[in-house]
DNA sequence: GTCAAGTTGGTATA
DNA sequence: TATACCAACTTGAC
């Protein structure tokens, strides 16, 4: 069980820094984690280190546009998403400015342009992020293969989560916990809960010669193949670790809200102003810091007389999050319906052209549709609207393939995160964790009951202005 | 074997 | 407007 004997972050300090004499500075490889805020792998690459490289690379799969896509974007991303990506980078890079740096933009397949990178510059260190993802866990295995024959010293701290799925899995014996309240019952309280986070630094460490590796700054959409005219109607939510405390602060500010949020009586139709905090996409990126957000959930409940308790409460959303990571992790083909073992094996329909009219918000069915408009125009809509049309698109209407809706909200959403996202396709299709099937979302009164002028409807639907 | 499970729709009742 | 309750379901945890 290789992949489950992750060292936690804080054994990682104890470790005695082995330095190679000719070797000197350290690079920072942004992925997620796109902030300067609690960001463990920043921190130590930063300490001790008279020279620093940070680095983001540039895939050109995931980032330039793909015309042939049935959207505008990327073959595997939303320009929404893009887009958010950008901004975060060129916050990012405006923060690592302020403090005597800069982030070095480069292009290419990630593993490759990384190890150029290590070869040029000759670091002492190496460090990243931990991640879950299939995708990483693949890369991350070569990057550090290459990294130990070269001498190079690799640091990799588990930041994304507030726990570490491996820890978890390992505490029940080897295998995830499948229910919410088992998870709750084994994961006990994460180690941030008792300690103190780095906010902010004073400098850090110049940027050393980068040599001839074709380092660029920030590219905009329009360098990455875009029109600007590409989507008239783009997303209201603006990338970055600027926004997203911005955002947080703001969405906390009013406690009572906080003490007392239960997500399943939030208002799906209200898209001036969501029912929720909208820091999803802001986690995804991980342009805040999920153990900040829990910190300061922690402090508003410890001021409160009484305040709502997970699995509804905000706090609680932040479990769900681990939930998934955690289930997500230690189960193999999380992703598929066939050899996944936790995921009921379901005879689902073909049928593309009901497919490509619920991708396209055209099923005719308004409260569907202006939700699937939604999707395509801002990258994000209300978690109870993801139900809807999650439900329709299988068990409750179309029967068609969870995977396919799946692969649909992975391309559009701005915060679409693999492990949540397969998750809850997988619980809304009542293929797994969920299974009370004739527990079904009607296309029509749902929506009546919360948008019952149309306002909703109206807004992502406006053909239909003159009828209702 | 028993119990509990975040997030349905519809109707009855206060 | 809010709440209670029923109908009719499977599975994980213990």
């Amino acid at each position: 069980m290789q992949r489950f004997s992750v060292p936690s972050p804080s054994s990682y300090r104890l470790n005695p820094i082995t330095s190679m004499a000719t070797r000197s500075g350290s690079l920072i490889w942004f992925r997620k984690g796109l902030r300067v805020h609690d960001n463990p792998a920043l921190e130590f690459a930063s300490k001790g280190s008279e020279i620093m490289y940070p680095v983001f690379v540039i895939d050109p799969h995931y980032m330039e546009s793909d015309p042939s896509a049935f959207s505008p974007g990327s073959s595997r991303a939303g320009v929404n998403r893009i887009r958010f990506l950008l901004e975060s980078l060129k916050d990012l890079d405006s923060s690592l400015k302020k403090l005597g740096s800069r982030l070095l933009v480069l292009k290419g397949e990630p593993g490759e342009v990384l190890f150029r990178c290590l070869q040029e510059w000759k670091v002492k260190r190496l460090c990243f992020e931990y991640d879950t993802d299939p995708y990483y866990q693949a890369l991350d295995v070569q990057v550090k293969d290459y990294a130990s024959s070269t001498g190079v010293e690799v640091f990799s701290p588990v930041s994304h989560t507030l726990f570490n799925p491996a820890d978890i899995i390992e505490k029940n014996g080897g295998k995830p916990p499948l229910s919410y309240q088992s998870f709750l019952k084994i994961a006990g309280e994460p180690s941030c809960a008792k300690s103190e986070l780095v906010m902010s630094y004073f400098s850090l460490p110049p940027i050393g010669d980068v040599g001839n590796l074709g380092i660029s700054e920030v590219p905009s959409l329009e360098e990455l193949g875009y029109r600007d005219d590409e989507q008239a109607d783009w997303t209201p939510f603006r990338g970055g670790e600027s926004e997203a405390l911005k955002r947080l602060t703001k969405s906390i500010s009013d406690k009572a809200w906080v003490a007392n949020f239960e997500k399943p009586k939030g208002d799906p139709s209200a898209f001036l102003k969501p029912a929720t905090t909208v820091m999803s996409p802001y986690l995804k990126f991980g342009c805040i810091s999920s153990r900040y957000f829990y910190q300061c959930l922690q402090n508003i409940y410890k001021d409160v007389k009484k305040h709502t308790s997970p699995p509804v409460s905000l706090l609680g959303q932040l479990l769900w999050r681990e939930f998934f990571y955690t289930t997500a992790f230690g189960t193999p083909n999380f992703d598929k319906m066939k050899g996944n073992r936790i995921c009921k094996q379901i005879p689902w329909n073909e049928d593309h052209a009901m497919l490509a009219a619920w991708r396209d918000g055209k099923t005719g069915y308004p409260w569907i549709d202006a939700i699937m408009v939604q999707l395509l125009k801002w990258g994000w809509m209300h978690h109870l609207a993801r139900h809807c049309v999650a439900c329709f698109l299988t068990r409750g209407d179309l029967f068609i393939h969870w995977e396919q809706g799946r692969d649909v909200f992975e391309r559009l959403l701005i915060d679409s995160d693999w492990a949540i996202n397969n998750g809850n396709w997988m619980w809304l299709s009542c293929s797994s964790f969920f299974y009370q099937y004739n527990r079904i979302y009607s296309p029509i009164s749902f929506g009546k009951k919360y948008d019952p002028d149309g306002k909703y409807i109206r807004h992502f639907l406006p053909v239909l202005k003159v009828y209702i």
